[in-house]
DNA sequence: CGAGTACTTGACCCAGATCAAGCCATGTGG
DNA sequence: CCACATGGCTTGATCTGGGTCAAGTACTCG
């Protein structure tokens, strides 16, 4: 089928390419602004940290006020369910945004903890949203990482197996630190888990088994991607992990 | 947990309340808008249609270039897979949007097909963002709607049994076409299917087993809620088939 | 009225969940 | 500096919700 070949668009490779590291204000938002506006930007700017691992940010239920985007550390956001379960929505990594799914409701949906220490930026909506409208470049970027994040979230909402998911999040987890292959798991198993809907006790399975096919080197919080190429042809095209956002917008 | 309470700020009650019935130009986007404005949202509109069951609106990797607003009947969109699979990433019912995952990666993401004869609002995308330039509550209900979809997704992808899904599909459903207990399924079983991540065979199931329980009364393509608090009490928590949008914020 | 498609129903199967030990790092107090 | 507790992680055994396969059945539209 036609569609088939631009399936993959958006594919490992090109956002590998896409994407750099970057230093602390160098967040998603100001991404194609001019100094002068990423100056007004910044006036409108909170910053809030070191917050020490395990600070909430909001919780579920709080009135919503602002956007924020991650400074450094990670932090994840979860919503419990009626019979009081965890359930991970995303994890989020510096440079990386958080509350946008707050705006329509006018109530975070969500509670954000940090996983280790972190520092953040708060921007109060109002402002941001005043902001917007005087500079065509910011309310631009705003709607793309929204756009990004609705695609990424709707990828997550498709069906994929447990090694799709696992292989997807991975590779996601590596683009958004930088493209490295050795990878830093800030947040524990359970949270894994929990974000790829499967059971602590099957990532744990599905990291012994990736290491048996060579495709990874697993040493607890530390896991080296040995086989980019074989992790692609299980999970790549889930984009599973992106949540929170890549770091740069494609290529022009 | 105090986080509980908070959970169903957002719930069914309160939605169907917010929820009514609306004529052609009562889409989401002018909510909130003066009729002045309204006016130049009309000017940039383009509207297509009758289009005949079946038509693609657009199709998975084509250039992104407008926005879309469903006028009459419904459409839903997709995405193939690597192994050929098509995947039913959402429904839209008169007054929804389509097309706002394709900002970032200015590629579509996703085919969009008409479910029966439809008419559409086509807003390219450029001028939109432009006139939301100009008009403040254009910006904001944009950023609202978006916003909307990002937890409509999320909750999509967190965990729910079959049986939350299919309740939470047809609550939502009957909300987003006015909060009448009797619906009619535009789309087939295999769809509703897909959409859930359910085979078909147990969405026939459940209707069946749901049939059986006297919640719901189901006929073809025709289904009467008759407990619809034994509904809510099943897939209550479930924002699942709201994707694409309730009409109107929440009050206030 | 016949052919195709959508839907239903039953029998069986399997990916991943759950249950149950055990393991291994880190921390804490004696 | 070592017992030993604690919580995160792994591994094995078993179970199950929902998938798959296989027949039907019933609309629908030429």
């Amino acid at each position: 089928m036609a569609a088939s070949r631009y399936n993959k668009i958006v594919n490992i490779s090109q956002l590998r390419k896409a994407c750099r590291a970057c230093s602390l204000r160098d967040l998603c938002l100001p991404v194609g602004l001019s100094t002068d506006d990423v100056q007004k930007l910044e006036s409108i700017v909170n910053v809030r940290g070191p917050l020490e691992r395990g600070t909430h940010l909001f919780r579920e239920g709080d009135r919503f006020q602002a956007i924020y985007a991650v400074r450094s550390g990670a932090l994840k956001t979860y919503s419990i369910d009626s019979e009081g379960r965890e359930h991970v929505l995303g994890f989020h990594l510096p440079g990386e945004l958080l509350g946008l799914d707050a705006i329509y409701p006018r109530v975070n949906r969500c509670s954000a903890v940090t996983l280790d220490s972190a520092s953040i930026c708060i921007m109060p909506f109002n402002r941001l949203e005043r902001l917007a409208q005087d500079v065509p470049g910011l309310q631009h970027q705003i709607l793309r990482l929204m756009s990004k994040d609705l695609s990424v979230s709707s990828d997550r909402a498709t069906d994929h197996t447990a090694e799709e998911k696992l292989a997807g999040f991975l590779l996601g987890l590596s683009l958004r630190t930088g493209g490295k292959a050795d990878l830093t798991l800030v947040m524990p198993r359970r949270d894994i888990a929990s974000y790829l809907r499967l059971a602590t006790e099957t990532v744990s399975r599905l990291f012994a088994r990736f290491q048996k096919k060579g495709l990874i080197q697993v040493r607890r919080k530390r896991v080296e991607l040995i086989d980019i190429a074989g992790l692609e042809a299980i999970g790549g095209n889930c984009d599973i992990a992106a949540y929170g956002g890549y770091r740069q917008p494609l290529p022009n």
